[in-house]
DNA sequence: CTAGAGTCTCCTCACAGCTGGAGAGTCAAC
DNA sequence: GTTGACTCTCCAGCTGTGAGGAGACTCTAG
């Protein structure tokens, strides 16, 4: 059942070039256990298995969506339980969407409040010596 | 013309509770020179004017706008150079206005990339043993 | 056998805006 | 004069995601 002259593991380097990370995004991971090598060389080089570079996708994939590292990090535990993550990742999902919501509405809101405020503002008021800006301190 | 019955200088923890900040905030903020002091007293306290309050009023008010320490620092120089800093501040705040534009037009699409991929997904969909999760990586 | 490329660990730095603490000195009230 | 509150400076840490580098070791090709 060996599976010939598939070799021991990848070498970071190799997993860097063909993922297009860093090495040092890559030893990042694999500390935070994100990334778990399959084990070491006998001089003490990190192997990677073939696997990890789907996993790899799998984490820029849920980075681009906007989810933290530890929260990607949870997804892949499920995953690693030997259970199908799909459900976790979209509550995760559904949470990011919440937070993208709450963040437009107070950029909205902030914007509405500069842009009111931009409306009736005069570059060149009268001087007065007890405000540092007019427009701002009233 | 001397002022008299006016205090040399309120010491740092009258203006935190003056202000509403910390002790720490205000020496933070001298130590960016956004606050100067008047001077020190013998013993080497911290002395304000009573116009820091005015200024750290400023201060909070620049920051809830969303405004960097260090763009509020710009503003302020303007001002200690004994102009009306008005036109700086409408110039700064009309970067803001842009950079939340920007920020609202990246949220809304990874909201709207989020969503579409929630719209098809599969909570529980067949094992794949070749990918983590189906939804992510076809 | 040797040179050079690759890799190892460990440490520091970056962003922004503070917060916390240690250890020492100062000030005001009683 | 003493006590307790206040303040000083300096150092460290926090949030997250790595980047940069030193010094040592390993591996591979010629």
């Amino acid at each position: 059942m060996a599976t010939i002259g598939i070799a021991a593991g990848m070498k970071i380097g190799v997993l860097a070039s063909r993922s297009g990370l860093t090495v040092k995004t890559l030893r990042y991971y694999e500390d935070l256990g994100l990334l778990p090598a399959i084990g070491r060389s006998e001089g003490g080089y990190r192997l990677f298995a073939e696997e990890s570079l789907r996993r790899l996708e799998f984490i820029r994939r849920l980075k681009t969506l906007g989810l933290s590292l530890e929260e990607i990090q949870g997804c892949l535990a499920v995953h690693d339980a030997g259970e199908l993550p799909c459900g976790d990742i979209e509550i995760q999902l559904g949470r990011q969407i919440q937070r993208i919501d709450g963040q437009i509405k107070e950029l909205r809101q902030l914007r509405m409040e500069l842009q009111e405020l931009l409306a009736g503002w005069q570059s060149n008021p009268a001087k007065d010596g007890s405000v540092i800006c007019p427009n701002l301190q009233v």
